[in-house]
DNA sequence: TGACGACCAGTAGCATTGCTACGCATGACG
DNA sequence: CGTCATGCGTAGCAATGCTACTGGTCGTCA
């Protein structure tokens, strides 16, 4: 279970969790947390960066939410953000779909999406 | 389409591929090409590199196997290597069933495996 | 009052990994 | 002879997540 498993999918992950509603940093972590089970337990210092990848790149927004002292900044999906986590869901099932088919046997039963 | 989404799988992949039988590097990229459905068209610079880390790691074993003049060096598992396999199998399973969890609802279904 | 933990955000530096772009060799085929 | 498929390999790069740390508010408990 190399921590490298995670690579290229946290995105979709996180953009995943977001479209259920907008939500803070500290949120996601334990969103991620429980809707997977426990397998997912992110340090701070990879979901932050990650937000303002995603922020940068335009697929999510961010604003400054102070309830009275502490600060959180809450996130929400973006159009741009929407479509691209469409994408992410279809090439994450055509990924794990050839994965699971090299893992599980030398046979494959693809389904072409199209 | 991000290609780091391989990262972390490939060498579950190149060992599974390698449980069917002993192959040369040339022969693991089509054979991940075909078993993938075309997902996985690996190139050479990302496989053979691959390959001498499993090497290194002890997960499989080398042999030159010279034909006539065309030299190719036949990689085969070791026991660590099928070991290894297995558990990456199981980790496989798990962290696609989380991410499809996170990805396709919120709800969780986790078949505890022991 | 003080200490400690939960909550909340963030950065610097690192290690790993796969990819691009090469080089080099043999054999077959036109 | 030129070119392509076969076959192995390396150097350098870019991306990404992790570790370890800083800094702050709030609540609780001794």
């Amino acid at each position: 279970m190399t921590a490298e498993a995670l690579k290229g999918h946290l995105d979709g992950l996180l953009l995943a969790v977001l479209e259920r509603g907008p939500a803070h940093g500290y949120a996601l972590i334990e969103a991620l947390r429980t809707s997977s089970g426990g397998t997912f337990d992110l340090p701070t210092g990879t979901v932050y960066p990650a937000l303002r990848r995603l922020e940068t790149a335009g697929l999510v927004a961010s604003t400054w939410e102070k309830g009275d002292g502490r600060q959180r900044r809450t996130y929400e999906l973006t159009g741009a953000g929407r479509r691209h986590l469409a994408q992410q869901r279809e090439s994450w099932h055509q990924f794990s779909g050839a994965v699971t088919a090299v893992m599980d046997g030398g046979d494959i039963t693809w389904r072409p999406s199209t």
